[in-house]
Parts: C-alpha cells; structure tokens; sequence
DNA sequence: GGTGCCATGTAACGAGTTACATGATTGG
DNA sequence: CCAATCATGTAACTCGTTACATGGCACC
C-alpha cells in the first residue's frame, strides 16, 4: 500500500492531473521519493477510484487525446493524513551493485572499475541538476513558506544521497588502484 | 531477476548454505545490498534448482531438523560471472519519509518533527553498528586481501549511507525549528 | 517519411508481502 | 509453561516490469 500513498502525495501536494501526468511527474521532482511507470499508476488509479479515494472527470482537448483528471476525493485526503502520522522504517534495500561487490574478486578489476566509473558519472549528472534546481528555485533558504521548505529539503535529499555515493565511488577507487577521475 | 543474482553472490561469495541460512544473512551482513524474507527465498531456490543454477543436499543432524543446503553448480557460476558484467542502473528510489515530506506542511509540525527525531535514531543506531564492525574485522586498511576491499567497500557504502540520512535530517530540523538532538 | 510526444490502456509474468502451517529443542 | 530458535514450506494477494496495442499531431 505504498504507490497508493505516493500518488495521493502526489494530487494532494500538486495538483489534480491526469495518470500521464503522474507518469511524467515520477519521473521528474517525485522521483526523490518514488519511481513508477505509467502502467502501473493507470492499474493503481482505477483501483483506488473503485475505492473512494480518487474521482476522475474526462477533460476533451482540441487537437489532443482526452484526459482523464483525477482529484483526491475527502476521503482520500483522511487516508493520507491518517497515513502520515504513522511511523515508516527505512526503506528495504536493494542494490545491484553492492551485490557484484560481494564477489567482485572473481572477476577482472577493469570490470569492476569501469562499472564503478560509469555509475560515478550518472550519479554526478544528477547532482549536478539537483544543485541547479537549488540556485534556481531556492536562492533565499531564509525566506520560506513551510510549503518551501519541504519542498526545499526533498530535493536537499536528493543531494546527500547522490553525494554519498560519489564520495564512496571515490573511496572505492582509491582503494582498488582505479585511475584517477578527470 | 534480482534475487537470483544476490542468492548466488551470496552463495558464491560465502559458502554454501540453506535457504534458512541465507535468510538470516540477508538481515544481517548481506543487507546492506538486499533483505528478503525467508518465504521468498525458499522459493526461488526451488526455482533456481529446477534451472539448474544450484543443486541441494539434504543433511541430517542430531536433535535438530533436517537442512537442505544449496551450493552453486558451473552453470550457475558462469550466470553470475556474467551477469556482473552488465552495466546496472542506480536502483529505483521508493521513500515513504519523502512522499510525506511532499504534503508535510497539511499536517501539525510536530508530527513531521517527532518522526524525523524517531529515524534519526534508527540510522544513528546502524551507523554506530557499522563503525563497531569497521573496527573489529578491518583495522588494518593498508594491508587486505581483495576480497577483504570489497567487504571493507559494502560496509563503508553502508556507512556512508546511514551518515548522509543522519545529515539531512539534522538540517531539516534546523530548518523546521526541531529541538536540538541530544 | 521517421521520430517523438500526447494519451489511453490490456495481458502476462515475476518480485515481494502477509498469513497460515508444522514440529522439535533450548532457555528462562 | 512460554517464548525463542531451528528449519521447512504453501497459499493468496499486491506490487512492479515488460511487452503489446492504438491513434493522432508536430517537427525535422
């Protein structure tokens, strides 16, 4: 029951949108918080309108496909904030590559620091975004709406994840003798 | 076809045991890539032995049950050997903290601020674990087998980790006006 | 003419969770 | 006597991924 939560998140600290919206949307500022593809937000959509949590109204566009917005019904805004009192563990992990690491001695090490290089590299790409969307549409942390600082700290998240990982990347190279990053 | 891969790492990489076995490591050591229930696991042994991945014996033992234990044929082997060789994506985030973060400001502050203060605790907690393992198996960082770095290297992944969530949490009670953490 | 975006979905499968089930031994 | 640990599993369900399907418009 957690994709539930995610879009409700969603509708509710948005906007109403239609589920291609979403799939966009999850792609893009939500993916801090969650990943789905549209297959799966179109199944979970009908779901939870079937169950009172959601309704949706079909919106006819000139030129376009129709769009089906859906909105958080009350009773799904009770769910949700019913849901954020509870407490959450950390979420299970999952991690290819730490798995490869576990047996990473069976193999050549050129095909463990090239792994290591190109993952360093996407991780940098996207902090680099993170941190321009920072200058971009958060240039004075000290003046704030609280609905900026979340806002502001989500995607400050986004930032420390993506950091800890180029710091051990770094670690990892200096340790396995990988070459130096330009 | 994931938890393929972690069983045989962990297999490969340790040495061969029961699905009862694996079940424990993978709340302990091998958690740091992957956590499964033990549900999950007996079943795709089962399905990986009828693949022919790995191959059990059942082993009888004085006043305790029966063990099956799985080891890793050839095929196996070279399944996992190449599969290593695969580049692999960041894996997908999913964070209930976040998506209650995206609506926090519809719900009174102090929700939002004991729950930051509870998970602190909890990543605290396994970071604390994590530097006591540091000290005990791998004091002597200049001097380590290659297969010592790449545990040395999914430990200070787990470290690096916990240390970037304790981080942002401490800056987002700044931010909110948390009490200051004991 | 091909690629990509807009916009919806279905179907099949594999991954992961929750509940249920059994039965012996050890330790408090 | 109760709880925990050892050790196996089945069944039912939801979550998540991959492949398939449709069809118009815009841009190069």
């Amino acid at each position: 029951m957690a994709i539930t939560h995610a879009i409700l998140a969603s509708l509710v600290g948005d906007k109403p949108c239609s589920g291609y919206d979403l799939a966009k949307q999850f792609n893009s500022s939500l993916g801090f918080f969650w990943k789905a593809s549209h297959q799966q937000i179109y199944r979970e959509l009908a779901r939870m309108e079937k169950k009172g949590l959601v309704m949706s109204e079909v919106v006819q566009q000139e030129d376009r496909p129709h769009k089906k917005i859906y909105r958080v019904t009350d009773e799904g805004t009770q769910y949700l904030v019913e849901w954020i009192a509870l407490p959450t563990e950390p979420s299970p992990v999952k991690e290819d590559l730490l798995a490869k690491f576990h047996v990473g001695y069976h193999v050549p090490i050129h095909i463990i620091i090239d792994e290591i290089l190109r993952r360093r590299k996407i991780h940098e790409e996207k902090l680099k975004l993170y941190y321009e969307r920072e200058r971009e549409y958060f240039p004075d942390v000290a003046q704030m709406s609280m609905k900026a600082k979340f806002r502001y700290l989500n995607l400050r998240r986004g930032i420390t994840h993506e950091a800890s990982w180029i710091s051990w990347f770094d670690e990892a190279l200096a340790l396995l003798g990988g070459a130096a990053v330009e």
